[in-house]
DNA sequence: TTGTCCCATGTTTTT
DNA sequence: CATGGGACAA
C-alpha cells in the first residue's frame, strides 16, 4: 500500500477518494502535483493495472514534471500509466481510430500559424482579420457546430463570410488530410459519439480517469471526458476556480463551478493548508478574490508564519520603475539571494521593453520566458516544410512554403498558376511538377521551370536517402537546398543558423533514439512541443502573468499595476477574470511581494497618464483613492528638453491642480511649461 | 520577381 | 515605438 504519511489529512482524502466523480479543490501551493502523483500511486498500490488509468494534463511541462514524479513513487517494474496532455490523447486515439471516419492515419497535425496561413490564402477579399476568422472557427469547432449550421446562424454579413470560410477551410484540411490543434479533440469525440461500442471500449479502458488544471477545460473537453468515463464516473478532476485564466480562448469555468451538479454523489475536498506563501502574502491575495461574485469560495491559510509586508512602489514613469526593481534586485542578489529565485511579472508583454532596458543597464542577466517559441520560428518551420515534404510529397500546404524559399525567381503569378493547374489536373503539385514538365516549361520562365525540375528532383533524391538512412537525410537537405544559406543574408542570420543547426541536432537525435519511428511521428511530436521548460536557472525570470502560471519565486516583483493595463480594459476582457489572473501573480511569490505602479507609460506610441490599480486597494495593501497622488522626478537644476524651445534647465517647481509647472531656463529665456511636455536628459 | 517605403495597428497563449 | 502588410518602382 502507497504510504500516505507524507500528506496532510485533506490531501489523504483526496487521495483516498478512488471511485466516483470527485472535485479537488486545490489552492494555490497547496501541494496539488503531489495530490494527483500520490493519488495515481495509490491507485496503482490498490492493483489498478496502469493501463487502465488516464492522467490528462494541458501543458507538456506538467504532463513530464507529473510522470517523473510519479514515477518516483511508483515500482520500477510497472508498466507505466498514460499520463499526458488532452491533445497528445487526441493524436494518440486518432492514430487508431480517424479510418472510422474516412480519413487515413497518416495525417499531419498544423500549428496555429499553419491555420492562419491557409486561412489567408483564401480571404482575398475580406477585411476581417485572420485571427479573429481563427478563433471563430476555433470557436466554432469546439462547440461542434458544422460549417452549414454556421452558416445558418449567421445574422450578420461577417459572420455569413466566416462560415463560408471555415467550409472552405475544413474541406481543405480534408482533402490534405490535415488536422488542427481543435481536430485532435473534436475528431476523437465525433468518432465516439458515432460508435457506442467503441466508446463503451474505450470507457472500459480507461477506468480511472484524472484531470490537472479542470478550470482551464472548454465545453468539447468536458464532453469527451464525459463519453470516456460513461460506463463508470471515476473521473477525479484537480483545479482551481479561483485561476482560471484562460475564459478568452474558450476555457468554461462553469466546468468548475458546476461540477458537483454535472455528476451525481460529487466528492469535494478542498485542499486550503498553503506550503508556498506567507500569511501577509496570502491575506492579500484572500482580499483581492474575495470581490469576486463567481467562485466556489476557499480561503487559503499560510504554514510559513507572517512574513514581510508587501511592498507597493510608485514611479514616475516606466524607466523609473525599471530603474528601481533593476536597482533593488541587484542588492537582492548581492546579498546573496539567488537569481532564480526572484522573477519580475507583468500583465501584458509590451510592458518587458523598459523592464529589459533598465535590467540591462545594471548588468543584471535575464531569463525571458515566452516570446516566439523555438519550433514556430519561420527557419524551422521551414526545416520541417522540408521534412514534411520529404516524408510526404503531395503535401500541398507544406510545398507551397518552400517552393521558393530559398528564393527560386518563382512568383506568386507563377505559382498561383501552377497550383490552379495541378488542381484541375487533380494532382499533387508536386506530381504535377513531375509529371508536366513541358506545361510548366509553357507556363512560367525558363528559370522558374529549371528551378522547378531541379526541386522536384532533389526531394527525390533526399526521398531514396531517406531510404536507407533517416539519419544521412540532414546533410543531403542542407547540401540540395541550402536553407542555411540562405538565412546567412538575412538579418539576425547568427541566431537564425543556430536555431536551424540546434534543429537538425534534435532531429538527429530523435532518429537515433526511436529507429522505429518514422518522419511522420517526429513532426506531429513536434507539433504538440512547446519549448517553455528551458527555464534558465541561473538567471532571474521575466515573464507574462499567464506564463508564470505553477511557478513560484521567493522574492517576486509584479509591475504595471495601473488601471487599464491591470487590469486590462478592452473589449472581451473580463473584470473577475483580471481580478483571477491578479490572484495568480501574487500567489507566485512566496517570501516577498513588490507591487508596483507608474503615474504614466510610454505605450502604443503615446504617453499615457495613468491612475493605480483598483487591485491595490482590492488586496488591501494600498489605502487611499484610487487617483493616483502625482509626484515628479524633477528636481530644480535638472537639465530637460523640450520638443520645440529645446534644451533648458529647471529653475522652479510648482504645481497647478494635479499637474506640476516648471520653470524652465532656456538659454537665458524663463518659461513656465507643465511637466508632461518635457523630458529629462 | 523582388526590394523598399509608407501606413495602420496595437491583450493575455497552449496545443 | 516597432512591426507587418500592401502598394509601387526597378
Amino acid at each position: 500500500m502507497q504510504d500516505l504519511t507524507m500528506l496532510n489529512e485533506s490531501q489523504q482524502d483526496a487521495v483516498k477518494c478512488v471511485d466516483g466523480p470527485v472535485l479537488i479543490l486545490a489552492g494555490a501551493g497547496s501541494g496539488k502535483t503531489k495530490t494527483i502523483t500520490s493519488r495515481l500511486a495509490y491507485l496503482l498500490s490498490l492493483g489498478i493495472p496502469p493501463a487502465n488509468t488516464l492522467t490528462l494534463t494541458f501543458t507538456n511541462k506538467a504532463a513530464s514534471e507529473m510522470r517523473e514524479r510519479a514515477m518516483a513513487m511508483i515500482e520500477e517494474h510497472t508498466y507505466p500509466p498514460l499520463l499526458c496532455t488532452f491533445h497528445k490523447f487526441g493524436l494518440l486515439f486518432l492514430k487508431f481510430h480517424i479510418e472510422k471516419i474516412g480519413r487515413k492515419n497518416s495525417f499531419v497535425v498544423i500549428d496555429t500559424d499553419d491555420k492562419k496561413r491557409i486561412l489567408k490564402s483564401f480571404s482575398t477579399s475580406t477585411e476581417l482579420p485572420t485571427g479573429m476568422i481563427a478563433s471563430e472557427i476555433s470557436r466554432y469547432k469546439t462547440s461542434l457546430i458544422d460549417p452549414k449550421v454556421a452558416w445558418e446562424k449567421a445574422e450578420q454579413k461577417s459572420y455569413q463570410v466566416i462560415a463560408k470560410i471555415y467550409e472552405q477551410y475544413e474541406d481543405y484540411l480534408e482533402s490534405n488530410n490535415l488536422v488542427d490543434f481543435d481536430d485532435l479533440l473534436v475528431l476523437p469525440y465525433k468518432i465516439l459519439e458515432s460508435d457506442d461500442a467503441l466508446c463503451e471500449e474505450v470507457s472500459h479502458r480507461y477506468q480511472y480517469i484524472m484531470v490537472d488544471e479542470y478550470q482551464d477545460t472548454n465545453e468539447l473537453q468536458y464532453k469527451l471526458l464525459r463519453k470516456l468515463c460513461f460506463t463508470h464516473n471515476n473521473l477525479c478532476v484537480v483545479g482551481d476556480d479561483d485561476q482560471s485564466i484562460y475564459g478568452w480562448r474558450g476555457a468554461n469555468i462553469k466546468n468548475i463551478l458546476e461540477f458537483h451538479e454535472s455528476f451525481d454523489n460529487v466528492k469535494i475536498v478542498k485542499l486550503e493548508k498553503n506550503y508556498r506563501s506567507t500569511t501577509q502574502i496570502l491575506k492579500a491575495a484572500n482580499d483581492l478574490i474575495e470581490h469576486n461574485r463567481g467562485r466556489i469560495g476557499k480561503v487559503l491559510e499560510s504554514t510559513k508564519g507572517d512574513g514581510k509586508a508587501i511592498e507597493v512602489m510608485d514611479s514616475h514613469d516606466e524607466n523609473q520603475e525599471a530603474h528601481s526593481i533593476a536597482k533593488r534586485i541587484k542588492k537582492l542578489i548581492l546579498s546573496g539571494v539567488s537569481p532564480n529565485e526572484i522573477a519580475v511579472l507583468y500583465r501584458i508583454n509590451a510592458l518587458s521593453r523598459s523592464l529589459e532596458e533598465g535590467l540591462n543597464k545594471e548588468q543584471i542577466p535575464y531569463n525571458m520566458v515566452g516570446g516566439v517559441k523555438f519550433y514556430e520560428r519561420a527557419e524551422v518551420k521551414d526545416v520541417i516544410s522540408y521534412l514534411r515534404v520529404i516524408a510526404n510529397p503531395h503535401d500541398d500546404f507544406s510545398i507551397k512554403r518552400i517552393i521558393n524559399r530559398p528564393k527560386r525567381g518563382l512568383g506568386k503569378v507563377t505559382i498561383e498558376r501552377m497550383i490552379k493547374s495541378a488542381y484541375d489536373n487533380r494532382q499533387s503539385i508536386y506530381e504535377y511538377i513531375t509529371c508536366n514538365e513541358s506545361a510548366i516549361e509553357k507556363e512560367a520562365t525558363k528559370k522558374a521551370s529549371l528551378a522547378l525540375k531541379e526541386f522536384v528532383q532533389n526531394i527525390a533524391y533526399i526521398r531514396s536517402i531517406q531510404e536507407n538512412s533517416t539519419y544521412d537525410m540532414i546533410d543531403a537537405i542542407e547540401e540540395s537546398f541550402a536553407i542555411k544559406e540562405y538565412y546567412n543574408n538575412q538579418p539576425d542570420s547568427l541566431e537564425r543558423i543556430s536555431n536551424i543547426d540546434e534543429f537538425y541536432g534534435l532531429f538527429r537525435d530523435y532518429v537515433k533514439q526511436n529507429p522505429q519511428m518514422n518522419v511522420d511521428d517526429f513532426l506531429n511530436e513536434l507539433a504538440l512541443q512547446s519549448d517553455q521548460d528551458q527555464i534558465d536557472s541561473e538567471n532571474i525570470s521575466i515573464m507574462s502573468i499567464h506564463a508564470s502560471k505553477g511557478l513560484e519565486f521567493e522574492y517576486l516583483f509584479v509591475i504595471g499595476l495601473e488601471e487599464g493595463f491591470f487590469p486590462l480594459i478592452g473589449d472581451g476582457s473580463d473584470i473577475e477574470e483580471e481580478r483571477r489572473l491578479g490572484y495568480v501573480a501574487i500567489t507566485r511569490a512566496k517570501q516577498e511581494l513588490t507591487l508596483s505602479f507608474s503615474a504614466s507609460r510610454f505605450y502604443k506610441g503615446r504617453r499615457t497618464e495613468l491612475t493605480k490599480s483598483r487591485f491595490l486597494k482590492e488586496a488591501g495593501v494600498c489605502e487611499g483613492s484610487l487617483i493616483f497622488e502625482k509626484t515628479t522626478s524633477f528636481k530644480k537644476g535638472d537639465l530637460v528638453k523640450h520638443k520645440i524651445f529645446g534644451i533648458g534647465r529647471v529653475t522652479e517647481i510648482s504645481k497647478v491642480g494635479r499637474e506640476f509647472k516648471l520653470q524652465i531656463n532656456f538659454s537665458g529665456t524663463r518659461r513656465d511649461i507643465l511637466a508632461s511636455f518635457v523630458e529629462k536628459i
